[in-house]
DNA sequence: TATTGTTATACTCTATAACTATA
DNA sequence: TATAGTTATAGAGTATAACAATA
C-alpha cells in the first residue's frame, strides 16, 4: 500500500546530508508494523489480543520469567504488566509463584492451555515470518541476522 | 547478544549451524519491538500517546489521506480510527473535510499545531533510528535496506 | 446493494500515584 | 532506603454491531 509514496515524500523531507538513510528507517517502520501485527492476527484465532498474545509467547520461549524482567521485555510499566498477566491468569494461561529467595519477587509460567496457545500462536508468527523471508537466499538471511541483531543490541542501550 | 567482540558486521555473528531459522524470527520481533517503542518515547516528550504519535507521522508523510486508507496503513477497524482521529481533532492537531467528489469520504490533515508536533517526533524516530545504524557500513546499510524492502512487500500481500 | 464513515457499547490496555511487603 | 509487585484511578485504544448517508 502506497510504499512509494512514502518513501519518495519522507525522502524529501528527511533525506538530506549525504548517506540518506531515510529509506532504511522507513523500511525498518513498516517491517516493524507488520511482523507486530503477526501477533495480532495469530492470536484472533484463539480469541487472543495482540497483547496477550505477545504475552504467552514471551513466556513460552523463556519457559519461567521474573514479572520485572517481563516488563522490560515488553516494555511495560509494572502496573500495566500486572493487568496483562491478571487477564490471562484470570483465563486460566498462566500463573505466578513467588519466589522463595526473593520473597518480593515472582515467576510467571504458562499452564498446560497457555502452553497449547502459545505454541500455536508462536508458531503462527514464526511460520509466517519464514513464509516473509523464505525467498531470501540462505546468504542473505544469514547476514541479515547478524545485521538485525546488532541493530537490536544497539538499540537496547540507548548510549550515547 | 554480545557480538561486540566481532570487528565486521556481517556473516560472523551468525554461527551457521543448519536451517534453524529461529534466530532470525526472534531477533526480527525483537528488533520490532524497539522500533515502535520508539515513537512511545518521540511521543511523550509532547505527551503524545505511541498511538497518536503514528498517526501524526502516518499523516505527514503523506500530507493528507482519507480515513479509509489510513484504516489500512494502521492496521485499524474504522472505528477505532474514528476515536483516534476524535481525540487528535479535538485536541486540535488535525481536522477532518469533506470530500466533495465523494461525499461520503473524509480528508483528514494537520493542522499547524499537528505539523510541528508531527516534524518534532518524526525527527526524534528518524534520528534514534538513524542511531541504531549509524555503527553500519553504507554497504551494509544500502543491502539490508533492500533486503527488508523485499521481506515488507512480500509480507504485504499473504500471497506466499 | 455496496461503500464510507459515525455512534453505542463493552471491553482491554496503559501510565501515574499511592500502597504493601520484602530486602 | 531501595526494590518487586499490587491496587486505585482515569483515560486511551480497540473491536463488534447497528446505524446514516452517499454511491
Amino acid at each position: 500500500m502506497g510504499e512509494n509514496v512514502l518513501g519518495d515524500e519522507l525522502g524529501d523531507a528527511v533525506d538530506d546530508v549525504e548517506g540518506r538513510q531515510a529509506p532504511l528507517a522507513l523500511a525498518l517502520v513498516d517491517l516493524s508494523h507488520l511482523v507486530l501485527h503477526l501477533f495480532a492476527d495469530a492470536g484472533r484465532a484463539y480469541d487472543l489480543t495482540q497483547q496477550q498474545t505477545e504475552l504467552l509467547c514471551a513466556v513460552i520461549v523463556r519457559g519461567r520469567v521474573r514479572m520485572n524482567e517481563l516488563g522490560k521485555i515488553l516494555h511495560l510499566e509494572k502496573s500495566s504488566l500486572s493487568g496483562l498477566v491478571d487477564r490471562a491468569e484470570r483465563r486460566g494461561l498462566m500463573i505466578r509463584t513467588r519466589d522463595e529467595s526473593d520473597r518480593r519477587a515472582y515467576w510467571v509460567e504458562l499452564t498446560g492451555e497457555g502452553i497449547r496457545l502459545a505454541t500455536q500462536t508462536h508458531s503462527d508468527v514464526t511460520v509466517r515470518l519464514d513464509r516473509m523471508i523464505s525467498h531470501l537466499s540462505l546468504d542473505s538471511q544469514k547476514r541479515l541476522t547478524g545485521v538485525v541483531n546488532q541493530i537490536t543490541s544497539a538499540g537496547a542501550r540507548p548510549d550515547r
